[in-house]
DNA sequence: TCTAAAATGTAGCGATTGCTACAGAAAAAG
DNA sequence: CTTTTTCTGTAGCAATCGCTACATTTTAGA
């Protein structure tokens, strides 16, 4: 019993970062079963269905990304401008680069109709706006919109340069030189 | 033979409005040959194989996507403002919505190693960029970097909120703000 | 009209998909 | 040591995928 536990931990640890760097592409079940070192067979008896496992998996992601972030940001108040040139340095390192591709991934998935997928990405957006609203060093009112702004020019960023992010460094630059005149 | 170019033509037609609002997903050549009104055996004669169909469907999206847009947009510049007001209109229209929506499939797709589809990604952030750049009233070398975070908070936008773009309003509004201070 | 070429339907192949039936092995409970 | 429960391998199903071989109909040129 705790071993079933366990060893759904296991299964849901190694394909989480499968997932991240590999994205929602190439999400067979042999594949899965492959990099988890198991069969199809077992993840199947370990999880009810395919999308409960994805679920798990992304869950567990999401609580990752979150993780990985509050300890990166500080907890003291910033400018604006500061704000966004961490994040976007922060982005621009292939650790979350790849979080971001696969919210990217999720996202696209959930503008088709899909509300599992729907869900996912709208408590990811939520957890960013949140930790980043936080942060700011603005009248309290402008902080979400403040914030939504800024995950949007860099995720903006990652839409329009999928494969050289630093084609946006300088729209970051000229947005972070505005939002110093606040 | 003309015929054949004809008919090719006609199919291409068809399947880009599909394409369009359904996505990259669901373009198995069963589904395209029903949508078109053929088999897929046709749609394997009329076309080297899929990628060749895809490919030119795609392309003819973007054509016809740079038409609506310099329809829509005038030429006269304008102030950043007003024409990041005017292009978050835009967007919100269902019509190119949907293109932003398969923007955003393709540019998941790039993201993944995908040469072809970075291409055309590439091609038509291009596109929007020139159009953009060319309408506004800054001086000359801050246009591009001004029009890359307009249209960067724009996409933004829509990986943020992809079931409802109306929660990016107040940050649009906010930077619309910004830009008035310049 | 006869013939060659172009166009289209039928049927199916081999690979992959998520998933399952069945049986046997391993471990826990009595 | 038995019995029961948990675990896992083998094998395969039905659906879907892109694509093709083959035969037939339709069209066009002589």
């Amino acid at each position: 019993m705790a071993k079933k536990e366990a060893k759904r931990a296991e299964i849901v640890e190694k394909l989480a970062s499968h997932i991240v760097s590999a994205g929602m592409a190439d999400t067979g079940l042999r594949r899965l079963a492959e990099v988890a070192g198991t069969s199809d067979r077992m993840l199947l008896y370990y999880f009810d269905d395919k999308e409960d496992l994805i679920a798990t998996v992304l869950t567990r992601i999401g609580a990752g990304l979150g993780e990985t972030l509050s300890a990166r940001f500080g907890s003291a108040p910033k400018p604006p401008a500061e704000v966004l040139r961490f994040t976007w340095s922060l982005v621009k390192s292939d650790a979350v680069a790849d979080q971001l591709k696969l919210w990217l991934d999720l996202s696209s998935l959930a503008g088709r109709g899909d509300a599992f997928f729907a869900g996912i990405v709208d408590a990811i957006a939520e957890g960013w706006i949140e930790m980043i609203s936080a942060l700011l060093d603005v009248p309290q009112n402008e902080q979400r919109p403040f914030a939504i702004m800024m995950m949007a020019a860099v995720d903006g960023q990652v839409v329009l340069f999928p494969t050289d992010l630093s084609k946006g460094d300088a729209a970051i630059e000229a947005l972070s030189r505005l939002l110093e005149n606040v």
